[in-house]
DNA sequence: CGCGCCCTGGGCAATTTGCCCGACGATCGG
DNA sequence: CCGATCGTCGGGCAAATTGCCCAGGGCGCG
């Protein structure tokens, strides 16, 4: 009996190589791919895989709040989040969010297959990076700020950085745009940030960002 | 008589899906991969594929510089440029550093072997997305926005993007807040830029900020 | 059941932004 | 020499945003 797999992940690369990897095992199998939030949580109701594998950001909401949607649905579905960054924040949000591992895309193959093992058998999966990103987090220094941020202020932050206006962020959630003023000021005052600047800095050190991206320039 | 390609990602799953994607094609074949710019470099120097495929964000100084490498050892190179983002400002850095296409991961799977083709045909490639931003960005608009700012201008933005509030910069330069404002709200016209946030990646991708991302927790 | 989080948004004063305008000096072409 | 242009500096004012407080509803936990 094979591992059945679904695959979310909005680059169609990505999905190709994640099952290229997949199909040279013979005990794991992708069932269903999905390039969004929504397909994707369409796809695990009609196929209830065994272990779901998702990119963390997406367009839109982004992978977490995927892994909370299908949580609800199932609370014995196990996910493997998939990221480009290493940032301790990101996985722990991701782990809050009811995920059973976090690897990066930049991991050898080996290790993205057996972290599907891993967390099919009902054990935590996580690549050596974040393990020690994390657990520096952890116990050692301060308590990252960032853990003292509430699920929906985390997601709301990510589109702030992600040069956001207001406006599309209460779209983008169906929230007021009042309600989101109400999250940036919260969210800049948990994290110490006078600034909205200073608010991009301290995501990028922390790995939210990955560093540089372009900006809009229209 | 095959299309030669060498792969640059830093990403495995990425090259494995790349690989996939071209290994299904009978006239292209991927005659190298390098996992970062080093050793890409190295590759290209031994193989002298017809085409390059490079991912701009690499660790260390990116794709971006690569192709500038490349380009510096052989000027005829044909390099495609294969990014996450869709942002104009990257798509403009790469043609300036000499790529011949530009294509995002989004992007459907045909649409990433027929930019091999195109580009090994001498013909340029880009995604709808790109050339459209791109467009938009007036493809004629070559010299960068940050050359249109005064010098006076230019010294206000080092201070915002540097996280300083508008009196701490009326402060140090001896001006009215409001001439400080007035700058601000001038500097961010000029580039085109709706928001500090968006302010501050203008800056990060023009280099404009040396010191900014070195924070690395571990 | 009570307590305490989180989510959601209204209210409102204080500040900032967006955009326009006027003034002064320097430089430049004719 | 004389306008034209550009950079610097700031006022004004309406519109938007921020800072901060508050309140009700939902959900989990002891």
């Amino acid at each position: 009996m094979s591992i059945r797999v679904l695959l979310v992940d909005d680059h169609a690369v990505v999905r190709e190589g994640y099952r290229r990897l997949i199909e040279k095992q013979r005990d794991i199998e992708v069932v269903a791919e999905a390039a969004d939030a929504a397909s994707g949580y369409q796809a695990f109701k009609t196929h209830r895989p065994d272990v779901v594998v998702i990119d963390v950001s997406m367009p839109g909401r982004g992978g977490i709040d995927l892994v909370r949607q299908i949580r609800q649905l199932a609370a014995d579905a196990k996910v493997l989040m998939f990221s480009m960054h290493a940032g301790a924040a990101y996985a722990q949000q991701a782990f809050k969010a009811g995920a059973r591992g976090y690897v990066t895309k930049s991991s050898p193959p080996d290790m993205l297959v057996s972290a599907i093992r891993n967390v099919n058998a009902g054990r935590l999966a996580l690549c050596p990076e974040i393990s020690q990103t994390l657990a520096a987090a952890g116990l050692s220094a301060q308590p990252s700020p960032f853990d003292a941020l509430s699920p929906r202020e985390f997601e709301v932050l990510r589109m702030i950085v992600d040069a956001k206006s207001t406006e599309e962020i209460a779209g983008a959630f169906n929230l007021s745009p009042k309600t989101v003023a109400n999250y940036h000021y919260e969210i800049k005052s948990k994290l110490g940030a006078r600034s909205d600047i200073e608010l991009v800095y301290l995501c990028i050190n922390e790995g939210l960002l990955p560093s540089a991206m372009a900006g809009e320039a229209s």
